[in-house]
DNA sequence: AAATAATAGTTTATATATTAACTATACACA
DNA sequence: TGTGTATAGTTAATATATAAACTATTATTT
């Protein structure tokens, strides 16, 4: 959800903090169908593609990541964690197995198929990334995510 | 999904671009999930707010708007509009008649009760938008929106 | 050691989002 | 005028998100 005629249209309404956080939302709305559409081709979504990636590169020598640590890190509710994991081991992608001490944990990992799946999208998606950004000098780039870094700041979080 | 740590995190695999585009995801997962905390409060979410604040600005003269160009404004899904408009029906906030000359088209319309919520719910949003911006000077968002609209542009959009 | 707390994960109910396939209606043009 | 096409909305299947209530396990505290 966007409200993309509210950032032309109610320039009266719009106060320009609410004009900033529709811009925001309506940017990451954009590009989250973006990714979708691109991670489409290769059977994957963004948020699978991006547990992949947790999983690939913070889960040292193997060792996989808990489902807490997972929900923590993406920033979402743990009974999330269920479903996209079960969709995922469905597909081949990770394990969930029984931590060996604290039988509450699952630990999840890649699996070869989905190691192998992630080492063949990421060149392409990092290609993506760089062409889509391309026009945009680093400078630029470097503002805006500090800026915005700013902005969370100020929501305290 | 945000991905949280992969903004502190992964400098090495980051690039500049990427790591834009996580914080864009990012900020924009916050702020939605302070806006449903926000709505909450009056038994909204913060799409239904945001469909309010479209029927009650732009449906010129009690017009109303078909769920067509909801679907545009909102830069979502057709489908997506036919349950939340289900669920908004069903909470007597909005009406839904067929229009008269094309029966293709329903014509949706805030009810007095819908009325009078966004009434009362819009002052403390935009008391409470002000309140977690005011730390962030106006030029500031005036940079971080002009540079978005650069991004969006760039995404050709 | 037993009672109580806290933590991890699941389930259920709900809201939002997509695409694809479908119906109904209106338009267009040959 | 009739047929093909375009448009509006719905439905179904699927993916993601939340909160709340639940089970199982571990930690703490007396």
């Amino acid at each position: 959800m966007a409200l993309k005629e509210e950032l032309g249209l109610k320039k009266d309404f719009a106060s320009p903090a609410h004009e900033a956080l529709l811009s925001i939302y309506y940017t990451a709305s954009i590009m989250k169908k973006r990714a979708d559409d691109f991670f489409g081709k290769f059977g994957l979504t963004d948020v699978q593609f991006n547990l992949m990636n947790l999983l690939y590169y913070e889960s040292g020598k193997e060792g996989g990541l808990s489902q807490a640590q997972i929900s923590d890190m993406m920033l979402v509710n743990r009974a999330n964690i269920t479903s996209l994991v079960d969709r995922m081991e469905k597909a081949e992608l990770v394990t969930r197995t029984a931590h060996a001490n604290d039988r509450r944990y699952n630990i999840i990992k890649l699996t070869s198929k989905g190691r192998n799946l992630y080492t063949k999208v990421e060149p392409h998606y990092l290609e993506q990334v760089k062409k889509v950004m391309s026009p945009l000098d680093a400078a630029e780039l470097k503002r805006i995510t500090g800026m915005l870094e700013k902005v969370r700041r100020t929501l305290q979080v």
